[in-house]
DNA sequence: CTGTTAGCGCGTTCAG
DNA sequence: CTGAACGCGCTAACAG
């Protein structure tokens, strides 16, 4: 014989097990514009037209259909959608590092124009490695993403996995790390401005022996600081030598190796524009444990302007701020725009957004 | 008459309109298991097992198969296996702010474990707002994705909106910023040892009076630095008093305001635990406005130890390491272990990362 | 060993 | 004004 309490108990496990159960088919009988159907006893089409307030179907029958859609939390199915259409809704989106406040700020401005449109972003990181770019590539080839947003990383030499996206269909947007002699939608800073602005910046501080800190050549950027370099040697009349340019790989080990070879060589310069924040706080540290003083002995100009370095003490002393924002919003509004361009136009388009040196 | 050039001309457009066709169709026709089919004379099914290497399949059409495909490039839809298994191997992440590097790691830790099952992430930043957080919610009920990761907005004040994510079956997994008071799967550190390691720290380096610049009381992670410096404080028998305890709300006014007060009230602290390093550096900035050297009148320890304060030179003098790629691959792992278990299983789970202080 | 068929949720002809 | 039927790409149950 069963005590009370057990008979209780054993009802309740009834229960609960009657209510997940009823829980789960809630689950998997998901709400379909054919439960919809079902429940007014009108046909599936019938549902499917209100739904899109089709001026077809009468007004009651529509408002009817809408009240139930919204008392049973009708959401439609994207996958349905993706598969009559051929279209995600997301957009694949390749960033060397999401650390670095410069990129996460261009994927900010990013979400905020594509959420407007209803697409979603995935986000890939290449730590500058392109093999890791290349298996997000592919990885957006299989979801079969709408449309690509890509900085490309420091080792990126050459862009056939970009041509086999666009081979799909699917159209490709770089943004500030753009590819040199490659034809593609690009969205990059009017770079060559800030680094004569930079040069000003610090001829008018007496500097003139002023070294350039670049970045990879595969990038276009790196060319057209090398172009402002000495366009502003020029223009302010200083002199330059082979020894006071070098190019970094952008990690902590090249750039301090190549910092150091700066104060080893015979030509020291006074001042050295770097291609972005890190790399001057990297080749910063490198000077002082050199017992070489940054920004006394030697002088820090840089790119970026990053908002940390806001926070930092020993920061450069002035920065070429990019807008990464706008680099965003613009970038996403051009792939959006190849996205919804159904013609065989295939003319690549070149944003160019400002600069502005910023003194710190 | 038409001149040589201009029937060229003409011819070449013909051409290139010719191409552009064919270009389109093979975008529009994209490669499906039916056209390999076609191709083979098999059919449409003997396809699809052949491409799972199903054994009911003769291995020398399995072979032709295969061929055909990779020829072909086929690369299966995803969205017609959405539509079959209500699955979309996509995982929603929430964060506040991904520009912090706390978040961005932790973001990468996830990545990295998702992918490895063939996951995508889609990522949206509440910006610490609620609203912005509901409509993330929203959008990621609409994507049916398979699971959420979210760190809540210093804002959150209800889980209604992680409520009906679970209602529709999705389960979330709350990670640093975990709610107070609402069971879920959680994911977080152990605070309290940091803050009582925090105090040790400062308690040995002679400071007695020790203040707390705490976080929002919504999360559990601002009850748990309470619970650390109480605790420690009380262990290395140091006094406390309400006025030494001050939250804010993270942004920076308000911690300046904060920190103001401290300065300015009777009782002024030398030596200060912030909720983490955005906290110390807004705070230490206060500090340097008034006068106040910072951590020389007063010192800071505080938490998260972001990479970015390795190059700083005003950092706060120690932070407690909480490990955010850990916390990301751990969080990926239980919502993995959730979202494959298909059992009524609603036991929650609460996993806790160490914490180790770093002296900078 | 392979083919046929139904169905996942939805939009869209084509018929009433 | 509304419904039936087809197809998007694919898998799986059922037939041969």
């Amino acid at each position: 014989m069963q005590t009370f309490a057990q008979i209780l108990k054993k009802n309740v496990l009834l229960l609960s097990q009657k209510i997940t159960e009823v829980y789960r088919n809630m689950i998997k009988n998901q709400v379909t514009i054919k439960k919809i159907a079902s429940e007014l006893g009108v046909s599936i089409s019938t549902v499917s037209r209100a739904l899109k307030h089709n001026p077809r179907i009468g007004l009651k029958t529509r408002e009817k259909v809408w009240e139930v859609a919204e008392r049973l939390n009708y959401i439609p199915n994207p996958a349905a959608l993706f598969l009559q259409n051929n279209k995600t809704f997301t957009i694949g989106i390749i960033v060397p590092f999401l650390q670095e406040e410069f990129f996460s700020q261009v994927v900010t401005g990013i979400e905020d124009i594509i959420f407007e449109e209803g697409f979603h972003p995935i986000i890939s990181q290449s730590r500058d490695k392109m093999s890791r770019e290349k298996k997000a590539v592919e990885s957006f080839l299989k979801m079969r993403v709408d449309g690509v947003l890509v900085s490309v990383s420091a080792e990126t030499n050459n862009y056939n996995h970009f041509k086999e996206l666009e081979k799909y269909g699917i159209p490709v947007v770089f943004f500030d790390r753009v590819p040199r002699n490659f034809p593609a939608n690009k969205v990059k800073s009017r770079i060559t401005d800030g680094a004569v602005e930079a040069i000003r910046f610090l001829s008018q501080r007496n500097k003139r022996k002023i070294a350039l800190l670049n970045g990879p050549s595969n990038l276009e950027a790196s060319d057209e600081r090398l172009n402002g370099y000495l366009e502003g040697v020029r223009k302010y009349q200083l002199t330059t030598s082979p020894q006071l340019i070098k190019a970094t790989n952008l990690s902590k080990e090249d750039t301090t190796r190549k910092m150091m070879e700066f104060l080893e060589q015979g030509e020291t310069p006074d001042a050295i524009v770097t291609f972005n924040d890190y790399v001057a706080l990297y080749a910063m540290r490198a000077c002082k444990e050199r017992g070489v003083l940054p920004n006394k002995d030697i002088q820090f100009v840089s790119f970026a302007n990053l908002p940390i370095t806001a926070l930092m003490e020993n920061g450069p002393l002035a920065s070429v701020e990019q807008f990464p924002m706008e680099i965003g919003v613009q970038s996403a509004r051009l792939l959006l725009k190849c996205i919804h361009d159904t013609s065989e136009n295939i003319d690549y388009e070149e944003v160019i957004i400002k600069t502005e040196l910023i003194i710190h």
